[in-house]
DNA sequence: ATTATATAGTTTAGTAATAAACTACATAGG
DNA sequence: CCTATGTAGTTTATTACTAAACTATATAAT
């Protein structure tokens, strides 16, 4: 193998971070539960995650960076399976309200145990500190590409 | 904002993982020369920076991680727009060759010209030193993850 | 009050990915 | 040799995304 030629350091870092992403949620597609995609664990994660006990779809879809029509979807597939329920805004004439039901909360749980088999490869290979040490720098990448985005 | 729930370090940091990838393939969408989709620059960076000047569509998918027949597709377009030649191997009646030609070396240089104002923030953001902090640690998280692919 | 503008969610058209079936050629074993 | 098995690339069916058009409702301005 020859010695790739030498690129920014940004480059080299987003390159490595698609590369982990991708490999990252391959590991994820193949575990998850049947019915239950990576955006519908992503949505009942997100939900458990920020404790909202109810939450509008446009605010989902805005917090997991993924268009309105993509959410509609999403819930739609969630709903099918029994893990959401999806009412009309009392309050909004045009809106909708996302709860978890009982069983959406039990998939996640079921989720992230036949998920943590497939990271724990991760956590073996990097050590908690290590885990410190990028995260916050990881956070300011995060942050520096939300900002430019108008 | 309510506080997020405690969750492995792992998941945290794979989560951030790909915000990044999003937030960084939307950005670079956008501002691709008109025909160049990431897939196709990912194929002409690649093929660059490993100073490949011959390549077989197999091998290439296997550098970038994308099933053969989504290289089929990806080769397809970059060769419509003249930035690769594919042609048959001499040395293999099944096997392709990809070649670079001269605009799509120009069409990779113009493209890494665009990108780069869309990652500057994440270089004012991150100090080159602490780019090179969470380097290593990322190649570690992505050789496990590899690894872990049986 | 009326009208203009903005927002919530859905639908549609277009794009690109995967998995798996398929065609064609290569290679190793009996 | 011939046959079995493997590999390269393409095709097809399915899936899920985005962007943009659309419907319905809310809100602000005069």
């Amino acid at each position: 193998m020859t010695k790739p030629l030498n690129d920014p350091a940004a480059f080299v870092f987003l390159n490595e971070v698609a590369i982990i992403e991708h490999l990252a949620r391959t590991a994820a597609e193949r575990v998850l539960p049947s019915g239950l995609s990576l955006a519908g664990f992503t949505v009942l994660n997100h939900m458990i995650r920020m404790r909202h006990e109810r939450r509008a779809p446009a605010q989902i879809a805005n917090a997991v960076q993924v268009t309105k029509g993509a959410m509609t979807g999403t819930l739609k597939r969630l709903e099918a399976e029994g893990w959401i329920s999806v009412t009309p805004d009392p309050d909004d004439g045009r809106g909708k309200v996302v709860t978890l039901t009982a069983e959406g909360r039990a998939i996640r749980e079921t989720a992230l145990k036949v998920l943590a088999p497939e990271f724990a490869p991760v956590q073996r290979a990097v050590s908690d500190d290590e885990m410190r040490l990028a995260l916050p720098i990881l956070q300011k990448v995060r942050a520096a590409l939300d900002a430019a985005r108008d």
